[in-house]
DNA sequence: TAATTTAATCGTAATATTGCGATATAATAA
DNA sequence: TTATTATATCGCAATATTACGATTAAATTA
């Protein structure tokens, strides 16, 4: 019975490294570089686009659902996914704050 | 000889992910926010303010500064860490490319 | 209804991460 | 030189992540 993640950090904390967690994968990052670059909804042509098997790609589009990265629509037989703007400013605003002017002041 | 991540995903990609991972879990992310509520290089007093054994951080101390996330500088017995910008605008660049108007055009 | 298509989930193996005690290293102080 | 202090690294156990083939589920089409 150990200190558990929760009981540790703080709740902004956690949220953070949730979502920088999700980033953290080329793959996934891949996914969101294709999605944005087709700045529409894609439906099921992203297996193609990656050398993983369709598994895996379900696996990690699952996770960046999870983080609240992406959205997912069902259309039919097929899944509609798009980006989920709504926690970049939350990233944006704490890594604007590590590279504020206040913070260079040492280790020059 | 399967492909390796190198193969698969370009340097831009590959960078991302590495910076993400490397925010990716709450320890690091208070390390972060700890150092910059400081607005100074921080000076051994890390230990002390978070719930892991010596070994734990200065492992968490690594991995940020091999990411360029910090910097360190030894003085005397001990080590000085600070912030590293020098990345920050790469990560904030991307997130506000997903958060950018195009890319809300759908799923809606 | 039966076949097809699309995506999610299961089971499992391989690999990576995390955490910590113990130990090593390196600079300073006695 | 011998402590002492501060930090890094080693070795190892526990846990988490990743990947994939196989299977399942659900909607569509023939």
């Amino acid at each position: 019975m150990g200190l558990t993640k929760t009981d540790t950090y703080n709740t902004k904390t956690l949220s953070l490294a949730t979502l920088f967690k999700a980033l953290g994968h080329p793959a996934r990052i891949a996914i969101l570089e294709f999605i944005a670059k087709q700045s529409t909804c894609i439906c099921g042509d992203i297996v193609t686009e990656l050398p993983l098997s369709q598994a895996s790609i379900s696996r990690h589009l699952s996770e960046l659902k999870a983080a609240g990265l992406i959205k997912g629509t069902i259309t039919g037989t097929s899944v509609c996914y798009c980006l989920n703007p709504e926690n970049m400013p939350f990233l944006v605003q704490f890594l604007n704050q590590l590279n504020s002017p206040t913070n260079q002041t040492c280790c020059s």
